[in-house]
DNA sequence: CGCGCTTTTGACCAAAATCAAGCACTGTGG
DNA sequence: CCACAGTGCTTGATTTTGGTCAAAAGCGCG
């Protein structure tokens, strides 16, 4: 599926759901004047759609960032595979490490500024890039434009270019198009404050 | 239990969970320099501490906003009966709201402007109030300080004192200790853009 | 009445937004 | 191989929103 397509579209109450297998897509929400909130940028192995279990509207919508392959999965049979206790229980358990997610998103929003923010966007990508093993030598894939990174931070696209000019004068990051590069950790992870990420998530 | 009381500690793991019996509380987050983040108002009825399902460490410290009662269930136990399916089911059911109302959350913090912000705020409790019956006639119970308004929206005491005042002197709201009137609720609801409201919560 | 806590107000400051121009890269067609 | 259109990025000047600091005024309660 091509970059830029919507993937899922708020209000629909789709009978799939997904999951990305390759590429990456974001989660958001359109205000009604046109701005947006990225909610989350997701990763392949993410499921796209949770709230597709309770067959309601979708509160977001979902765009593909690149070009994206997804797994497809009838909303049905997830609901009736959910009957296994198991399972369940495993997914209540990963909900919770999403919720911590959310309220480490909410702290940033609402008490980091700019350069703090970008900061742990950029480790928190890294790091869940690294565990799923998606990157490898040189560069970390990085297929953002300037313009996501401030919808997705509650900044404008041209303050996420100065706040990044600001990191690469730290001496932390080389960003090019397509791929980032943390030349100084130590910096870039006293820049996020608070050593601890966001949440261990898989 | 009293007011200002810690009920929750980020960081340890406790063996009961709460659900809210009486009273107010918040959820919240601290930064080592002291920087605080409100991510919730709890209300009576409200479940205090979902993650300790995961067992694992709080990852946010609960407090009382005004004396409290609350309905201790053992962890274990809890997590017991989350083997019944339909139990577990519908748990997984509720988290979908509340990932409706996190996403919510996070738009308001990265989109939305400080009056924007309140006049949902003050929605969102009136909401929430109502649809437990815990106000009549005159009056909504409001136990939160000009600081607490402001650690929610990602704003300062001061900044919240004078958007309150535009609030009112849009003719919005009377907002006296512990109460709040709301006045003209078309001005409300078209100061907080978008009508429809976070999402529909128990 | 007086103390502590909270709110308000004013003057000033800082972070981020806005507006606008120019630059750089990519991909396309001649 | 070059021109150029389109997209995205950077930079500067200026404005806006919200933050900071500090003082004063209210209010609730002993």
């Amino acid at each position: 599926m091509q970059a830029r397509r919507i993937i899922v579209r708020q209000g629909e109450a789709p009978s799939q759901i997904f999951t990305l297998h390759s590429g990456w897509a974001f989660r958001f929400t359109l205000l009604p004047d046109g701005r947006r909130q990225i909610l989350d940028f997701l990763l392949p192995g993410d499921l796209i759609s949770p709230p597709a279990l309770a067959s309601a509207a979708m509160t977001f919508s979902v765009q593909a960032l690149t070009d994206v392959t997804l797994c497809a999965f009838d909303a049905d049979a997830f609901r009736q595979a959910m009957r296994h206790p198991a399972l369940c229980h495993h997914l209540a358990a990963r909900h919770m490490t999403e919720f911590a997610a959310a309220d480490a998103r909410i702290t940033d929003l609402g008490r980091r500024t700019a350069l703090e923010r970008l900061a742990r966007l950029i480790l928190d990508l890294e790091d869940r890039l690294r565990r799923r093993r998606l990157f490898s030598g040189d560069g970390i894939p990085f297929p953002l434009r300037r313009e996501h990174i401030a919808d997705a931070l509650g900044l404008t696209a041209v303050h996420v270019s100065r706040t990044v000019a600001t990191l690469r004068d730290l001496g932390a990051i080389t960003l090019v198009r397509d791929a980032i590069f943390v030349d100084n950790r130590n910096v870039l992870l006293e820049t996020a404050g608070e050593t601890r990420l966001p949440l261990v998530r898989t």
